[in-house]
DNA sequence: AATTTTTGTTTCATTATATGAACAGTTGTT
DNA sequence: AACAACTGTTCATATAATGAAACAAAAATT
């Protein structure tokens, strides 16, 4: 391990939940030296990467991150179309969707495109998303390469809610099922009483590298529902994977509309007209919570 | 210099104008040895700060990046404040408007509001703006520290166009001037026929951490609406500086609005109404450029 | 107010890691 | 096929990383 390798992996500290850390926390949480963590640190904050807080002495991510996302984005503008394609599925669907990037062997929140109705599925940017709880995860594991899914499974698999699928053998079927079908399907996985349906998209390899997912209260999520909203983020996987640049797996399946959203708006799926009575937007039990806390 | 920093300082090579880069390329501006150019990069993609084009071998920013700037962004959402100032400027004044933030020495765009008017400024986020020769960087020096004045200014300083100020004495006087008034005025620095007033918003060490600029053709830009969009700019500037957690520094001028933007919507300054005739939209000399009286 | 505890930062002898010139392998071009 | 340009690798040497301990400065506690 390099000194470049240590240093850089401090970054995988500042997540959404830990946006800033005390030097001695990162020592302790990576298990490096505290003098050693002290001038990566240092390194970090000289380069930009980091800033410290003059007076909480708390290292947080520094603005050149900022102008290095905005470089690779006007080099690779994901975020333009990714933007059009979740619009285009909540005006479908009517629900609440958003886009996930895996970077490091993580799965992150991306973008997210709120649903108009008031009773909403609350997501937001920057996010971690377990693989084995959520859709988007399962999803994304149904497509990656059978050591990344190996590797994944043996992790400590924690349960959010009594929801939550944590035996490997189940998600195992389960994500065979999910590949031959092209969509995942989650329901309560961290969330009780949410349903999400998920589907990869892809890069160059006919790898995953990220995901496109609905997320609805259950209430609302009937099993028909589920399935056309399945076949709909198929066919917007396959846009997202065109414009990524990358290339299907060889049995991703070709759903029944052949055509891509955007040239026909008129889909067979009219999900969004669906009447929402007052009913449905609150029989939801306040049961499940689940720890923000490490 | 430590070997962090020798990695960390290619990332610096990574701009809008530049998003992907050779190997070769990069050792040769560093001036570093292509073996320890190679071995950084290598640490660089490992961390996923970089990725490389697996055909091209090209090396550019990976979505490590993209998470970080969302973390950063959770934690210090200067994102949605700064995206409604932007609007509230570009909704009194009709105009183009951006806002910047500096990083490891540059200053670099970093949102940008379009004019609804046809004939617009064109600019996009990520840019590097070059200090002696725009408004934003012109407000910046002019509250920065004299040490980074003099270091900016005994860099070369190219000129974009015939009006671009290049004598180093000049802009001296012309950012006292700028201090004393609170906001910066560029005509044709980089573009010809452009007109810019510029302020910074600062940090908590009363430092200028970025600039709000509004951009102008000139035809549209007269002097009048150039100082009254200047005070606009101050009060907007308080705003991002309270915002940001920056104090401003003692001498910044206390415009005569005294409410800010938000709490008197129906300013002192209906720049907006102002119509604009066929006429005024091209006639410009594009000659004659002397820099404006201070 | 005096104390203990925790935390950020610096030091320095030891040792592991970075270094870079030259080499090898690959891709694209004439 | 020969050439050119470039990416990636090797290895003896030198340099920079290392980490325990010391120090300073806050917090927290008594």
């Amino acid at each position: 391990m390099t000194t470049i390798d240590k240093a850089l992996s401090l970054l995988a500290c500042f997540t959404s939940d830990h946006p800033s850390h005390k030097l001695t926390d990162l020592a302790r949480a990576s298990g490096m030296n505290k003098a050693g963590v002290f001038r990566y640190l240092s390194g970090l904050v000289r380069a930009g990467v980091l800033e410290q807080d003059a007076e909480t002495r708390r290292y947080r991510l520094g603005s050149e991150v900022i102008r290095l996302a905005q470089v690779r984005d006007s080099s690779m503008p994901v975020r333009s179309w990714m933007r059009r394609l979740l619009s285009d599925i909540t005006d479908q669907t009517g629900e609440t969707c958003h886009a996930a990037l895996t970077s490091q062997g993580r799965l992150f929140t991306y973008m997210v495109n709120d649903s108009p109705k008031s009773l909403q599925v609350r997501i937001s940017p920057g996010m971690h998303l377990p693989y084995h709880a959520t859709a988007s995860g399962q999803a994304f594991l149904a497509f990656a390469s059978e050591d990344f899914v190996t590797s994944q499974l043996s992790e400590p698999l924690n349960a959010f809610t009594s929801g939550t699928v944590t035996d490997p053998a189940v998600l195992r079927d389960r994500l065979r099922h999910f590949r031959q079908q092209g969509f995942s399907l989650s329901e309560g996985g961290v969330d009780s009483d949410v349903i999400s349906v998920a589907t990869p998209f892809f890069d160059a390899g006919a790898m995953p590298a990220g995901t496109i997912a609905i997320q609805a209260p259950a209430a609302r999520m009937t099993d028909a529902i589920a399935q056309t909203s399945g076949a709909l983020l198929c066919a917007v996987a396959r846009q997202a994977t065109q414009h990524y640049g990358g290339v299907l797996p060889a049995d991703f399946p070709a759903h029944h509309s052949p055509d891509p959203v955007s040239t026909n708006p008129v889909s067979t799926h009219p999900v969004s007209t669906h009447p929402v009575s007052a009913e449905t937007l609150s029989p939801v039990p306040a049961a499940g919570h689940q720890q923000t806390r490490t």
